[in-house]
DNA sequence: GCCGTTTTCGGCCCGACTGTTTTCAGTCG
């Protein structure tokens, strides 16, 4: 079991011990254990059990319990609490806005159970007839909730990629390995998987009997054409059957359905059904065309481009040159500046950007200006030790309610380069959201502007804004957007990339790694990147550090 | 439950904001 798992398990004990009303101490000192093991630069796992107790935050109960599920898997005291709790009212804990206090009054004083009741509560103006709730509340648990709803059932592509590979593999024993295609979100790179679609060539009456007996997940849906189970950890898993010649339903099933409108429009005289193929690419040969990849099958546009073959070439993972956007133990990360900094190193990366917490997040430990002299006088040994590689100085300045920076300009030039993001206050109208981030845009000291929309994909919905306006102000004020890579984030959205770097935009794909392992979620970065057909050019991040240095000077005033 | 230049008991907490209150509890990043 790894740390975020016994974290995640704290957390819940936590939670579910300030629902029962329980004293509050304790709960918390659960919910701290949880925070600081979540945020340990080694796994607990491989810590000596005495040595545990040493841990700061871990006492002799927390240790205790530690050992306990690092050796059945299983916490007893979570289990007993678990049990007392109906599962709706564990449910709620997903439900921005709603924490535990409000849950209990939810629970005890309504006696509301489940979210679907809670729901219609808020549509009778229930809630709001309770101390702690009024008018506001209501609206917003209703709207989280609606959210929340729309976006069951959805997976993180990153939690489905890790999953792939077994269920390839498995589906490949039972009906051959040539038999099985990968299709539909997946395939086409979406930041977010409703359901997992494979192709088998079998037909459904051969395909339901060997998946029955062999493994029997929950079958949701059946028709002719296909069948859906439900794996346990909630996902769809979508088998279509075919006989031979499995290409056009590949075709059909791994593109948006504009794409595959205009295209058939496009190309009416083509024979989509070769009854031979299993791969598609004979549908773009028969067109006479470039190859179109999956991930690229959004838009009619993209045929056009196809056609006289100038599809873009997309940013490959290994083009990432340079790690922009960490965090190290100076705020929020997991490791050292200097770890973080090796590890970088030594994957072949040329620079790491430290962009800690400013010091309005305090939450996250940010650095007040007199931490930030001494974070510089590290870095400056480490570039010495470590050269040619480069460590740059910066800071993940929070933009405040008014749009300005959290530090003076004095403070703010002493950095190489500023990434201004949004921390705090992420209820807003567009208007409102406007004035802050165009006001940070407009600082001469900010190079990037950070996960811009502060979404999280399948828990909040970003704060509304106008893109045109802001890729407008950027443009003129020279400020990259970033491409948060993290899985949760993919922010700003791909969707809006092309529009932005057609005007001359740059992007940066950035890991906003708070430990060694985030670097590798620039992948995902790179996966929606080329979604929207970024090339290596128009990443920051793949800049070399010689074209890196020279672009910070362009900017710098 | 955890912790200790308040060290074995008694106090713990990061700070802003929101929405509810009419001085502050709850939630969030």
């Amino acid at each position: 079991m790894d740390n975020y798992q016994i974290a995640e398990h704290f957390s819940l004990l936590s939670k579910l011990m300030d629902i029962h009303g329980e004293n509050s101490f304790k709960a918390r000192s659960y919910g701290a254990a949880a925070f600081n093991i979540e945020k340990l630069p080694m796994q607990l796992s491989e810590v000596p059990h005495e040595e545990l107790f040493s841990i700061k935050g871990i006492g002799e109960s927390t240790g205790k319990k530690i050992i306990e599920l690092l050796e059945t898997g299983e916490l007893q005291a979570l289990k007993d609490i678990i049990q007392k709790t109906p599962p709706g009212v564990i449910e709620m804990l997903n439900i921005k806005g709603l924490g535990p206090k409000k849950i209990a009054t939810v629970w005890k004083e309504m006696e509301i159970e489940t979210i679907g009741e809670l729901l219609y509560a808020c549509d009778e103006n229930r809630l709001k007839l309770y101390k702690g709730f009024g008018d506001k509340t209501q609206q917003n648990v209703k709207e989280a909730i609606e959210f929340y709803q729309q976006n069951q059932g959805s997976h993180l592509y990153a939690q489905v990629e890790a999953v792939v590979p077994d269920i390839k593999n498995y589906l490949g024993k039972l009906f051959g390995s040539d038999k099985v295609r990968l299709t539909g979100a997946f395939r086409r790179q979406m930041e977010t998987i409703d359901e997992l679609e494979f192709i088998i060539s079998e037909t459904n009456e051969n395909i339901k009997p060997k998946f029955q007996t062999a493994f029997p997940p929950e079958l949701i849906e059946e028709t002719k054409e296909y069948i859906i189970y439900k794996l346990k950890n909630g996902l769809k898993l979508k088998l279509y059957s075919g006989k031979e010649g499995t290409g056009e339903k590949l075709f059909r099933l791994s593109a948006s359905d504009v794409f595959v409108d205009a295209f058939i429009k496009a190309f009416p005289k083509i024979n989509f059904a070769d009854g031979k193929s299993a791969d598609d690419e004979y549908i773009f040969k028969q067109a006479k065309i470039q190859y179109i990849p999956p991930y690229l099958r959004e838009t009619a546009s993209i045929i056009e481009k196809a056609k006289t073959n100038s599809l873009p070439e997309v940013i490959q993972p290994n083009d990432i040159k340079g790690i922009i956007h960490s965090h190290s133990t100076w705020s929020d990360g997991s490791h050292s500046l200097e770890q973080m900094a090796t590890a970088a190193k030594e994957k072949g990366l040329e620079y790491l950007v430290i962009s800690d917490h400013s010091k309005t997040a305090a939450y996250a430990n940010g650095l007040k200006e007199d931490r930030i002299k001494a974070q510089h006088e590290e870095i400056e040994k480490l570039n010495e030790k470590l050269k040619p590689f480069k460590i740059f100085k910066s800071i993940e300045s929070d933009i405040l309610n008014d749009g300005k920076l959290d530090y003076s300009d004095n403070i703010l030039s002493t950095f190489d380069l500023v990434i201004a993001s949004v921390h705090s206050n992420l209820k807003m109208t567009e208007e409102k959201a406007m004035m802050r981030l165009l006001t940070a845009i407009e600082n001469p000291h900010t190079t990037i502007l950070g996960h811009m929309t502060g979404r999280l994909l399948l828990s909040r919905k970003g704060y509304p804004v106008n893109y045109e306006k802001i890729f407008e102000a950027c443009i003129k004020n020279k400020v990259v957007i970033e491409l948060n890579a993290h899985p949760s984030r993919l922010d700003i959205d791909w969707r809006y990339i092309e529009a932005a770097i057609n005007n001359g935009l740059l992007i940066s794909i950035d890991p906003d790694a708070h430990a060694i392992e985030g670097f590798d979620d620039c992948k995902y970065g790179v996966l929606v990147a080329q979604k929207a057909g970024v090339t290596k050019e128009k990443n920051l991040s793949s800049f070399s550090l010689a074209e890196f240095e020279a672009y910070l000077k362009t900017v710098k005033n």
